[in-house]
Order: C-alpha cells, then sequence, then structure tokens
DNA sequence: CGAGTAATAT
DNA sequence: TATATTACTC
C-alpha cells in the first residue's frame, strides 16, 4: 500500500551514523539506500536539526544548514503524487493543489513544487530505477534545451507561450485533456494549445536508454499482443505519458516482455489500438534482444487508429550488451509519421493530441532518459517490434479489429 | 503578497 | 544526484 506519509528522511538524518562522510550532502545513493526504509518513517525537522546540532555543536539552532528535511520521493510517494494531479485535473496542477490532494503530513508546497519541476522535464526516477540504472549521462547538449523550454507539464502558469514552434515543441501543457477543449488552464489560459496542437505522432530520436516505465508511475505497461496493446487503465483522463529523449540512433533490439509490474494504482482496461503501419523503406539488421517495454500510459480512451507511417527507416541492431551502447549501431528511423484517428468512445474521454513514438534500447547502463510529455507514448524499440507484434513485414496487418488497415509495408 | 516556475545551490 | 532554496514573474 502506499503509505500517506512523506518520508522524510533527512539525507544523513535516518542514519544512525550522521554524516561523518560531510556534514552536507551525504545524500548519495548509497545511503540513501541504506535508508530506503519505509514510507512511514518520518523524521521530523526537529530531530533533523537536533541531531545535527548534536553532531556539530556549532551549527546554529534555526539555521541548519540548509537542506532541512528531504523528502525522499519513493515511487510510492511520487504516485500519490501523480494520482493527485490526476484528481485534480486539468488547472489545478500547481503545487498547492497538489500538497492538499496529496493530504501527506509534512510535504510542504514547495517540496512539491521542487519535485513538479522535476517532473516537468522527466527528469525524475524513482529511487528504486535509480539503483538499477547506472549512468548514462552522455550527451544531451542540443536538445536539452529545446526540451526544456518545450516540456511543459502539469498545470503551469501559461504565461509565455509565445513563439512555440511547432507540435515538436510538445504538447499541451496539462496532459489531460477533454474533447471539449475546454480544457482549461484555470489560471487563465486559454486553450489555444489544444488548437495548435492537433493530435498527431511524433517520433523522435533518442539515445538508447533504459526504460524507465517500471518504475514511473506515468507509465503503465503494457503487453502487446499481436498489435493490440493493452493498456492499464486509470482514470477516464488520458494519462500522462512520457516519451524519451533523444537524438540519435535509435538502437534497438528488442524483446518484448510481458507484463511488467508496477503500476502502484492500476486497474486496467483493455483498449485496442489498431496500428496501421506503412514503412517505406525499411531495412531492419536486427540483432536481438532487450527488452523493452512498450508504454502507453493512458486510460479511457478506447479505440484509437493508429496509422503509422515510416519511412525511411534503417535499423541496424547489434547486440546487445550492456552498457555498451556504442556497439549496437545506428538505427536510424528518420521519420514515423504517424497519424491517428481516434475514436472517443465516451463524451468524457479526452483524447490524445500528441503521441511519441519513440524506440529506444534498454542498454544496461545507460539510461538518463529524458521523456518529455506527451499525450502518448510509445516506445517501440524499433520497427522490428512492430512487426513482431503486429505482423512480419509484408505480411498483412491483423485486422483484427474494425478498422482496416491502410496497408502493410512495401519494403523496398 | 502569495503562488508558480526557472535557475541555482547544496 | 536529488532535493531545497533562491530569485524572479505574475
Amino acid at each position: 500500500m502506499i503509505v500517506n506519509d512523506v518520508d522524510t528522511h533527512n539525507m544523513d538524518g535516518d542514519n544512525e551514523e550522521l554524516s561523518k562522510e560531510t556534514n552536507d550532502v551525504p545524500n548519495t545513493e548509497e545511503h540513501r539506500n541504506n535508508i530506503h526504509e519505509v514510507e512511514d518513517n518520518i523524521v521530523s525537522n526537529e530531530k533533523y536539526k537536533r541531531r545535527r546540532k548534536n553532531n556539530r555543536k556549532d551549527i546554529k539552532k534555526d539555521k541548519v544548514i540548509k537542506q532541512k528535511d528531504c523528502v525522499k520521493w519513493t515511487a510510492d510517494l511520487h504516485a500519490k503524487f501523480m494520482k493527485s494531479l490526476e484528481q485534480l485535473g486539468e488547472g489545478k496542477c500547481y503545487p498547492k493543489d497538489i500538497v492538499e490532494v496529496m493530504d501527506v503530513p509534512g510535504l510542504t508546497r514547495m517540496q512539491v513544487a521542487s519535485h513538479l519541476q522535476k517532473c516537468r522535464f522527466n527528469n525524475w526516477r524513482s529511487p528504486e530505477e535509480r539503483k538499477s540504472s547506472r549512468r548514462t549521462s552522455g550527451q544531451e547538449s542540443l536538445s536539452e534545451s529545446q526540451q526544456k523550454s518545450s516540456n511543459r507539464k502539469y498545470g503551469t502558469m501559461p504565461r509565455l507561450q509565445n513563439n512555440i514552434p511547432n507540435q515538436i515543441q510538445r504538447g499541451l501543457e496539462f496532459p489531460f485533456s477533454t474533447p471539449n477543449t475546454s480544457n482549461t488552464f484555470a489560471r487563465g489560459e486559454s486553450s489555444i494549445q489544444e488548437k495548435l496542437y492537433p493530435p498527431q505522432f511524433q517520433v523522435q530520436p533518442h539515445y538508447p536508454s533504459i526504460d524507465n516505465s517500471l518504475n514511473n508511475p506515468f507509465f503503465s505497461v503494457q503487453n502487446s499482443v499481436g498489435g493490440v496493446l493493452q493498456q492499464h487503465q486509470h482514470r477516464p483522463l488520458l494519462e500522462m505519458f512520457r516519451s524519451q529523449r533523444l537524438q540519435d540512433p535509435i538502437v534497438g533490439n528488442i524483446i518484448h516482455r510481458p507484463g511488467s509490474a508496477f503500476n502502484t494504482w492500476n486497474h486496467h482496461t483493455q483498449s485496442e489500438y489498431n496500428l496501421d503501419l506503412n514503412v517505406v523503406h525499411k531495412k531492419t539488421h536486427l540483432g536481438s534482444k532487450i527488452m523493452p517495454d512498450i508504454g502507453v500510459g493512458n486510460r479511457a480512451i478506447n479505440d484509437y487508429n493508429l496509422n503509422v507511417n515510416a519511412g525511411n527507416t534503417i535499423t541496424y541492431s547489434g547486440s546487445t550488451t550492456m552498457s555498451d551502447a556504442e556497439n549496437v549501431t545506428s538505427d536510424e528511423v528518420e521519420t514515423i509519421n504517424a497519424n491517428f484517428q481516434q475514436h472517443i468512445a465516451e463524451p468524457n474521454m479526452s483524447y490524445p493530441s500528441n503521441i511519441i513514438l519513440t524506440n529506444k534500447s534498454d542498454i544496461e547502463g545507460s539510461d538518463s532518459n529524458e521523456r518529455e510529455d506527451c499525450d502518448g507514448y510509445y516506445n517501440f524499440n524499433h520497427m522490428g517490434y512492430f512487426f513482431q507484434n503486429i505482423g512480419p513485414p509484408g505480411a498483412n496487418l491483423p485486422n483484427s479489429y474494425d478498422s482496416e488497415f491502410d496497408q502493410v509495408y512495401s519494403d523496398d
């Protein structure tokens, strides 16, 4: 179960041995891991201060350096956070509101704000994930800045939305949109964004990275079986999806992982997706494995028809290897245009307006994926994935559901 | 001013 | 690094 309390232990706080290492930020992973205890564990500020004080007598009582208590954003806590966002719905995802909804003792607005900020950029990773993933920090120069400016999520102040280049920039600020568009940005913004960003897919290249879906409540992992993606559903609202950021070649390799488990709150429903792929010029040299998850987080959308057009897709997958992304080679998916039409079955369903297709490879050792917010996030390792699940190249795509698929793979 | 966010500090 | 704090805007 999820706990309601903040795990606000201070970095060294929980540890019996106070920072012997340093007086300030012993906030190391190890440390964290050690203190990874339960969620209910709250260490009060006072205690913390006291401890510190004892430890270092020269500290002023009310000053206490500067990080008072740190909230450890555990997966559960984060989940709760996310849930709050969801609950709040459009226009209300502001720290203050979030705090209220979360109703976690000790959790402050600023803390939430900080977390929110982090999440906006998709930079947050759950502790669990942190453990497993090693670094990857490599390159992220160019796109980074873009991303920053472009990734807004949750309710944010709409203020400068001036020149939004185009959809690439990103989708709605608030991922949950309603069909009506009254989407509100309660704080006075207009819903122009919706207009600006009609439903569409986007594909972006990115570098190999580990999929975070498991740890990220944003995502619901889903399985894909024969072209049908199963999603976990939570609410009628479209949830936020994230995409990974990428930049270069997509390295691919694939495998599919049948269900993964995570989700703190998952109830799901299965929706059907129809994918129509049109792949032109595709070459695939496939190596092998690794499992990506396809993450589509989303809910309540019942039917999507996806038309995916991938042009010029070349995929070379190396063998996977972990930790070395280099030997995996270039996959380039130059373009994937996906058009998708959705059928909104229910009135209050929201629809995705911005979906990102990406592929990712799961290479151990690399993680750093940043995801960007989008309404839909599809993580394909590479086109092979499609073919595997949807149909082999050259084969007809399964059309089991009512829609007709436009086409089928034309290979060169 | 309070609140939200970007940027920065720790 | 993750989170807290600051500085700024609105």
